[in-house]
DNA sequence: CCACTCAGTAAACAGCTGTTTGCTGAAGTT
DNA sequence: AACTTCAGCAAACAGCTGTTTACTGAGTGG
């Protein structure tokens, strides 16, 4: 299925990648719509006019970086989504794979939350539409469960969206703290997730 | 107490505030780490020197704007605070004052839900510190209320914790999405705050 | 009235930006 | 072996950036 592909599209797809990841790293401290295209082919020892070999603008890198970022995040959701067992483990469960999620990709993280509210529009929304993407998988997965005999659809997705900005939110702020923090921000995060827990159970009463 | 100020501190506030409204517009459409100092004057009509006899950087600038911003937001939160009835009337007045907000400011709004995790760092932390201040606010609040009667002052926290961070969330949404998704956004706010509700009542079982 | 303060000015500085051009040479093709 | 493709290059373009300088002239206070 997967041909192997040539010497030279290699080469080129290992420029690129070298270029997003050069752009994941300046976007450390500074967010999207002040990255400049020259700033990123220096980072990586290539000359400007190469950039526009891959992307037509700094706008098209970050939707490619997009795509990167939230492939990761897909896989530890799909982990978390399936996970069973009693709540209180579950809630455990859940939120040490985000901590890992931050702990092993903390740029993509970072890119993400920087940017899903940032002032590129196309970036902004191709986030939008993954990160909805995201809800309706966990939405599906919680219609599955047999607590959720009696919800509508609807409501099925308002809680999702919870769950979903509340992932964001704490992989955020476990950014933003120190390591020191770490743990209280874990604690509050699983705190959080048995409230929303609680009303899930009394949703129907 | 109020002195009135002369008319040099006053066209000399008049400029400064000139360039405070007119970053606010410009950050409509880019972050503030790609503001630049030039673009402001140009678009206040100064010269670009003018900027230095009122800040330093486009990041001061940038945490004049958060005090700015959140001082109106301020009045809105002890407005929702104060608020008393039924859980569900509070929910729906709620509800509406953040989306009154939003209409009435939406240029602060976008500036705090864009610069809140943004690439300048000062910012980020001016906006960090006062929604903090406003949780520890809504947290005194909620322990007034007799439904709180043997709830922890970490949960209390914890609880202001989400209501704050569903306002930001909700208020971003409506920006976000155009007038024909505002009622569906509404609603689903309102769905939300009712699932904590109901894990606030069940709290402790 | 007169000395002083100081918000805003115009001009110049080096250094940066995105984009276009024609080229080179290795990789791919027949 | 001859021919084509095309990723990356060096150079040049106009236009922008933040910052400093010495200045002007209206507002202020004794």
């Amino acid at each position: 299925m997967s041909h192997t592909l040539g010497i030279r599209q290699a080469q080129k797809q290992k420029t690129r990648q070298a270029l997003m990841d050069s752009a994941l790293q300046l976007l450390e401290h500074q967010s999207l719509s002040s990255l400049g295209l020259r700033e990123v082919t220096r980072a990586v020892g290539v000359a400007p006019a190469a950039f526009y070999r891959h992307f037509t603008d700094t706008a098209d890198l970050g939707v490619a970086l997009v795509e990167q970022a939230l492939g990761s995040l897909h896989d530890t959701i799909r982990a978390a989504i399936v996970t069973t067992g009693a709540s209180e483990e579950r809630i455990h469960r859940a939120v040490a794979l985000i901590a890992a999620q931050v702990r092993t990709h903390p740029a993509h993280v970072r890119f993400i939350a920087r940017e899903r509210h940032g002032g590129v529009a196309p970036v902004r929304e191709a986030i939008g539409v993954q990160l909805r993407r995201f809800a309706d998988e966990v939405a599906e997965a919680l219609g599955a469960d047999p607590q959720s005999t009696g919800w509508t659809s609807a409501d099925l997705r308002m809680l999702a969206g919870v769950y979903v900005d509340h992932m964001v939110m704490t992989a955020s702020a476990l950014l933003e703290g120190d390591e020191s923090d770490e743990e209280s921000i874990l604690t509050t995060a699983r705190a959080q997730l048995r409230l929303v827990t609680l009303g899930r159970r009394h949703w129907l009463d």
